[in-house]
DNA sequence: GCTAATATCTATAGTCACTAGAGGAGCAAG
DNA sequence: CTTGCTCCTCTAGTGACTATAGATATTAGC
């Protein structure tokens, strides 16, 4: 088994040093041993932990549901549903943000879409910002 | 034409109260005059200038970008060119943000579709997230 | 007019997920 | 042994807010 010290960890792993450490400090990635000189040494393990984290993240879970997904890694013998309903939430999550960015994506393919004209006056764009009629402000 | 205060102003726009203020510390909203008594005081041009605000935001522009849009409104026989690069710069963003978005919903309904079955060990959730085929850590 | 409830004020600190910087010390090669 | 890199800790900054504390103002009821 190879150890090696953080910025190897960093380059394997995609993640920057100072991130690695943050994680250690919210408990995310578990303290590492250090050396005699008070450096942490980090093994194949580790890596695969930091790549589970890396890859959660990438799928926007945040550091709570990773830490739910952590500890049902810990335990595999536990009912998947769990996982199943952290995953599941996610996917609502983005259905939510889709449905939301493609509207705005329309209203502001809409805005663009703004005939010739020379000044702010005649522009669109302006105009739909600055007196929209009221998209319902039902909030975010 | 009437005047209000902020709990007002902040029911008229669906803004909070804290984040009117926070508006106002970051230059995003002018301060309005106050009562004899240090009272924030409004009128309907400051709900004009909110709302504003929030539909930008809700339209996913950040600060600097609502600043270059609010100086655009100041002086309307400016070209509006600028707007619409802003405006376009945004829908790059937005193209980018719904292409991940995507990706990342049929990679959550993947791990889903995770078939019968009782334990961790079994999930192809986890076992997404523990060791995926590298998803090319290219990072973001 | 007085009192109690509500609204508002300022200032500071906390959130999330990091990123950046200062200042110091370990370590490997020439 | 000195140069140069990596690493250490600690503090502070980011953006866009949210939360809290303690003080003051305004309003409604009596």
């Amino acid at each position: 088994m190879n150890y090696f010290p953080i910025g190897e960890l960093s380059k394997l792993s995609q993640v920057k040093v100072p991130t690695i450490r943050y994680y250690e400090s919210i408990g995310l990635l578990p303290e590492p041993i250090r050396t005699s000189g008070n450096r942490r040494v980090y093994t194949e393990d580790s890596l695969r932990r930091l790549n589970f984290i890396r890859r959660a993240r990438e799928l926007g879970f945040d550091g709570p549901a990773i830490r739910q997904l952590q500890d049902l890694l810990e335990d595999p013998s536990q009912p998947c549903e769990n996982a199943h309903s952290i995953a599941e939430h996610r996917l609502q999550e983005i259905e939510e943000k889709l449905t939301q960015l493609q509207e705005l994506k329309s209203r502001l393919l809409d805005m663009i879409s703004c005939g010739n004209h020379t000044n702010i006056e005649s522009c669109t764009i302006m105009e739909r910002l600055d007196h929209d009629n009221e998209p319902t402000p039902s909030a975010k």
